[in-house]
DNA sequence: ATGAAAGCGCTAACAA
DNA sequence: TTGTTAGCGCTTTCAT
């Protein structure tokens, strides 16, 4: 008893194995690659697509075939530089192998198997990248439950869990600065941890700790404050820990945007970089070539980061083989903000 | 004669609507808030959505319905802080809105109509919002005539089309900071282009002419560079203008990442800022309080752009009013690189 | 207020 | 190598 709203205007697959003479399926063999077509046919197909200039329905595509062609991507709030390099690495992998970027940015704790579930599932991604702390790990738990291929981005999977992670080189990074402070005849030298459960972060404080170690220095608690990886928390702390009489002649700021409160709150407390103190981030933002001074910081690899991570999704989407684990390699990059003597 | 892959796994709405006691009709009019269904009803379906972890089929829906909930987004390479913010403000409007959002960096020219057409009718998105010079006119025109609804964001429509645009306030934040360069005593002022054709640009470089004229002074073609809105390139022009022997005691940058470029060129040659050039931007971008010295700029609302496109959007799709065109306040910030006399 | 059932535009099994 | 056709999981009309 149809009665239907007929889409009329749209160019469908029938039209186009109409004009080619041929049938539904051998367009469709044509689309997608799969069985066999002879050359012959396959050229007058695409012909009529490009005459018709069909393009194919995508959600009907996703829910007669297996795949949607759209990849997931969980950040938390974007804030800085970082996240657009992060962006661009995704969509410079996947352009080129046919799929497309579902973004969402998650600002607050949020979960998939309570309140209000995320739309994750919901447009059916062919597979996820998780970069937010902000997702609970049963709900990644619940989702690799459902077959749905995810990668973890800076960030470990829960317990247990066969997914692959892609990080940087946080302890070896954080050891080569922390190590170059020590170089640099600093030795009371503070360290501003990120986000509370932060992976990363952790993972510069345990390199942050062992450079000093390695040095014979003692571990001095009160040196080591509570940012969360952005300057306007980093202002605060700093000034908590300058008025509470803390002494330092360096700070190893836990990332670049960090060290720009840091930067801020030594100038309102007189004291000059790197001459009274020596400051340090992590990242290599950006702007940090173009801060007062040029920030000595360890480059991070984030465009490869993004690459990286979409590319392993893909191949565990198409099945082929994947390390569950890449560690991508940090360098130090060594500026004035820590060269006592240089600065201009 | 059904041998169908069975998705074993997936809850369906019949599965939510047997745990119910209901049809799938009334668990779909629940979903989507249609028709009527009694309060009664509605919590028993609701009870069994949350309890079977019931997540809709996307792919489903969009095929069944007239919708896909989804907003396309097209935008340039991303390379700066700017899109960070103008992606965080699209997201901040959308979600609460229900809809996801599908990106699409597209950093070289691209056609719908000619050659591998970008996927972006593809996924049938609700609407597009174009943020790029990427796209050309004729795909933008030939989406259009499909009744895909679209907003343009930081460009105009195609001639003709009834198209709603979102601007800053260009003409006149150019024409404020040149007025404040020639308050500070500059006459002769060089100003660096955006990209060709860039319409950012062009309203900018329109706000210079009348700040000139309206200050009785002569305009120079030699002071007009050609750059494209990225610090690389104005280096390279800003060191050309000066090899050639033009000489200014002022630039407005075009944008801020320029202004970075002018930066560097300047200190190459010995010349410094403000004292024997001043340099202005335009778009406040983050890291453009922090360099040396701190940028005078036009501050433009990114964020609120972003949010604003999408709002204009997601009215239009809804059959909401809609005004043709939005252009955003901007103001000026006044900062050292154009103060004599203030540069510490 | 609710249910029955058609069909959205594709893909993929099977047949030929 | 190609065609026929069922059916993916929903939404929506129409009937009740």
């Amino acid at each position: 008893m149809s009665v239907r709203r007929t889409n009329s205007q749209r160019v469908r697959i029938d039209d186009v194995a109409r004009k080619a003479g041929v049938s539904t399926a051998t367009v469709s063999r044509v689309i997608n690659g799969t069985g066999t077509v002879s050359v012959a046919t396959k050229e007058r197909v695409n012909q009529a697509i490009s005459d018709l200039k069909f393009v194919a329905h995508g959600s009907a595509r996703g829910l007669a075939g297996t795949k949607t062609h759209t990849l997931g991507l969980v950040l938390p709030g974007l804030t800085t530089f970082f996240f657009t390099a992060l962006i661009q690495g995704v969509n410079d992998c996947i352009y080129d192998r046919g799929y497309s970027l579902l973004m969402y940015s998650v600002s607050t704790p949020a979960s998939m198997t309570s309140g209000k579930p995320l739309p994750l599932g919901e447009h059916n991604t062919d597979g996820l990248i998780v970069f937010t702390d902000f997702l609970d790990d049963y709900s990644i738990q619940y989702m690799h439950e459902q077959n749905l291929p995810i990668v973890m981005l800076h960030r470990s999977p829960p317990e247990g869990l066969d997914i692959p992670k892609i990080m940087f080189e946080n302890e070896k990074g954080a050891f080569d600065i922390v190590e170059h402070l020590i170089q640099m005849g600093n030795r009371r030298i503070a360290y501003l941890k990120g986000p509370e459960g932060n992976e990363d972060s952790r993972q510069r404080e345990l390199g942050y700790k062992r450079a000093l170690a390695a040095n014979n220095i003692p571990l001095d608690d009160s040196l080591i404050g509570r940012g969360n990886f952005a300057s306007g928390r980093a202002r605060n702390e700093l000034e908590s820990m300058l008025e509470s009489g803390v002494k330092f002649d360096a700070i190893f700021a836990g990332n670049d945007d960090a060290a720009v409160g840091v930067y801020e709150t030594l100038q309102k407390f007189n004291l000059r970089v790197p001459e009274d103190v020596a400051v340090a981030g992590f990242d290599d933002d950006y702007m940090s070539q173009y801060i007062s001074p040029p920030l000595t910081t360890v480059k991070a690899p984030v465009h490869r980061s993004g690459f990286e991570a979409a590319s392993t999704l893909l191949d565990l989407i198409e099945g082929n083989e994947t390390s569950s684990e890449v560690r991508l390699n940090t360098e130090l990059v060594i500026r004035e903000s820590t060269q006592r003597g240089k600065h201009v």
